[in-house]
DNA sequence: CCATATAGTCAACGAGGTTGTCCGTTATGT
DNA sequence: ACATAACGGACAACCTCGTTGACTATATGG
């Protein structure tokens, strides 16, 4: 009989497991062209989604200042991944929208990803995976996008 | 027959568990009377071990700057976490050792990530979550406190 | 004994977050 | 219809926490 490892190491392997996977995407998508990409990018692109949207609905998603979310976007803006375009509606309002370098990295991140989770089903078995990601369903939130992480990459 | 989730679930899934048991954990220890310490903490405590630590060492083991380490400790210094003593055998270093006050912070850390362990068993079953340990021991670097995390949490 | 390496500190800077303020535009209520 | 409130965006000042570079004091080894 074995004994419980200690409480700690389940956070920590949870995050090295995260660490581990969003290195190799970044790898990845330095080798393909898209070298200055970092992890909170990738959330940014999302938050923005297919349709466009604006600083303060983007500030909203990702939990920070609507002034946090302008800087990001004229970062992504000046590395030319968005692009912020007036409204014809509410002259107030400016959509951010994703270039076709923005879509392309967008794209890119999809594939990586599906190849390092069919990785990891090779490296676990099909079944151990699902059962992991069921497990990991369980005891976090239904929201997948509510991710709240403000300065958590460093988006130089 | 179900199809495979897409790729990115797994990592954020992974991100929001980790999440999900250090707010749990760091609403415990403000509960118990640390509501300064965050997330980075606890692993600048671990860094500095029981004997004590330099601030070049501290700097070598969490992946930052010797100046930065040293930031570190100062603010952990006022918050009464830390002390610096002078090494007697060299008296260029000086070396920081945890206080009453934060070997009591590691101690009740280790508590309530047992606790919160103990949950998860609850609620998934302890095969459950002795396979997602070796899941995750299996995809995860073997050395635990490699972490090289610097900015990653807030450290106010 | 002197050259080199190391520990710590100070200063300047940058990234990225915050709040406060202001302006122009839209929405609302009487 | 018009006064007022709410909203989106931008600007400025500030904070925290990281960086690099320079400098001092102490060890260490040829």
């Amino acid at each position: 009989m074995s004994s419980d490892p200690p409480g700690f190491e389940l956070p920590l392997r949870l995050f090295l497991a995260f660490r581990v996977i969003i290195d190799d995407l970044h790898a990845e998508l330095d080798a393909q062209g898209h070298p200055d990409l970092r992890p909170m990018h990738g959330f940014v692109f999302q938050a923005i989604g297919p349709d466009g949207s604006t600083a303060v609905e983007l500030g909203r998603r990702l939990g920070v200042s609507k002034q946090a979310a302008g800087k990001m976007v004229e970062s992504l803006e000046r590395m030319g991944y968005v692009v912020r375009t007036s409204d014809p509606d509410d002259a107030r309002r400016k959509i951010v929208r994703l270039t076709e370098r923005g879509v392309d990295a967008l794209a890119r991140s999809a594939r990586i990803f599906d190849r390092i989770r069919s990785d990891l089903a090779g490296r676990l078995g099909p079944d151990r995976l699902r059962a992991l990601e069921d497990d990991l369903r369980a005891i976090t939130p239904a929201d997948l996008w509510r991710l709240d992480m403000p300065g958590w990459f460093g988006t130089s």
